[in-house]
DNA sequence: TCGCATGATTGTGG
DNA sequence: CCACAATCATGCGA
């Protein structure tokens, strides 16, 4: 029935394609429909045996037309699509098929169709966004969450670098996802053309791909779940395990203490300073000032030597930045600059004395250690230097 | 392995 | 919140 109609529907070659030599699909239709025909009458296994010998016949002609398939059967082919889609029918026909698709197989996936959202991606929304991986970006919400589990308060690079990460895999994914969703509904609405593809078909095959992207999702959800509770985990063993800092990094730290023995409270720029200089946290030289005014108080005579040592190289430094006041000095015995505050000992401290004490100026904050009180041995002039923030 | 050194934590007071 | 004091836990050299 449709084959007779495009001569009258289409103008333009119609003739073409219906002609003698047939469309081989065509052919091979109308040649492997009659077997079926015959189904009711007659032996059944006889039948079924010429059946199958007609099939392979069948197949052989099919195969042997395909192989004869020229351009111009290719053009005809063409026009006949053509001829179809334009078949005053076929939106009929169309609606019909998929109707009858829609109450077959297809209506069997509408059951789970409607399904809430995956309990796992919910579980890890609200991990990520209590990380303060998701979600907005507070003032450093997320590395505060991660770093807060150390009470030094250092900012971790890593943690906000998961978020960076995790925010553009995000983002590829959605792009990703929807590019496949685009190129598949795209697809599908060529295919409608040809055969019988509803707009419900294709909504429905949106929420499979979306579906089958879910996993996906869930799985960087996951993984980035992981990479946050290792770096947790890893911050807390770095709390509890002790490093000692660096020969360095004491080192700037006894220079600073012991040029400011008078009043060894830092303010908050040295501190930040020397947290930069050695390379730890502010924290971890308040922590480091704390302990080490604690314990030299408790034990001066033990620390004499090291002051020593110490005054000494600060003298030093300070007299070479007198001779050149513009050239950095060397590793370590840098004075701060911030502070410019040194009580420096410009001498030989005295030795074997109990304490020398060789810069006990004005204690701007009280007396941190009463009972070492300055001898009437201070050198004048080492007060001048004193001075508080 | 021991003992000291040292960074971190905890509790308290101002 | 900061400093202090006590204490813990680990690092490290002898």
């Amino acid at each position: 029935m449709l084959q007779q109609q495009p001569t009258a529907a289409n103008g333009p070659g119609p003739g073409r394609g219906l002609g003698l030599n047939a469309h081989p699909g065509m052919h091979a239709l109308s040649s492997a429909r009659p077997p079926s025909h015959h189904r009711s009458d007659g032996d059944p296994g006889l039948d079924g045996a010429e059946n199958g010998h007609e099939g392979r016949r069948d197949i052989g002609d099919i195969l042997q037309q395909i192989m004869t398939i020229t351009d111009q059967s290719l053009d005809e082919a063409q026009a006949k699509k053509h001829a179809l889609n334009c078949h005053r029918m076929k939106p009929a026909l169309f609606s019909v098929l998929c109707e009858i698709k829609e109450k077959t197989g297809l209506s069997m996936r509408n059951a789970q169709e409607e399904e809430p959202q995956d309990p796992q991606l919910v579980r890890l929304d609200n991990m990520l966004l209590a990380e303060g991986v998701a979600g907005p970006e507070k003032g450093g919400g997320a590395a505060a969450a991660v770093s807060a589990a150390t009470s030094s308060g250092g900012m971790s690079p890593d943690s906000s670098q998961i978020r960076n990460i995790y925010h553009t895999e995000l983002e590829k994914y959605e792009q990703a996802c929807s590019e496949f969703t685009t190129h598949v509904v795209n697809l599908l609405r060529e295919q409608s053309r040809t055969r019988p593809v509803s707009p419900r078909e294709i909504e429905r095959m949106v929420a499979i791909i979306h579906r089958k992207f879910s996993s996906i999702q869930t799985q960087l959800k996951q993984s980035t779940c992981e990479a946050v509770m290792i770096l947790r985990s890893r911050f807390l063993d770095a709390r509890r395990k002790r490093r000692n800092f660096s020969k360095q990094a004491t080192e700037v730290l006894n220079e600073y203490f012991y040029s400011h023995l008078s009043n060894p409270y830092p303010s908050e720029e040295a501190k930040e300073e020397l947290a930069k200089q050695c390379g730890i946290t502010v924290s971890q030289v308040s922590n480091w000032f704390g302990n080490k005014r604690i314990r030299y108080k408790k034990n001066i005579g033990k620390f004499q030597e090291e002051a020593n040592i110490y005054a000494m190289k600060t003298a030093m430094g300070a007299t070479q930045n007198e001779d050149s006041p513009h050239t950095p000095n060397s590793t370590g015995s840098g004075s701060f600059s911030l502070s410019g505050s040194a009580d420096l000992f410009l001498g030989v401290p005295p030795m074997n004395g109990e304490q020398s004490a060789y810069h006990m100026g004005n204690q701007t904050n009280g007396n941190w250690q009463e009972q070492h009180t300055p001898p009437s041995a201070t050198p004048p002039g080492s007060d001048h230097s004193e001075n508080s923030d």
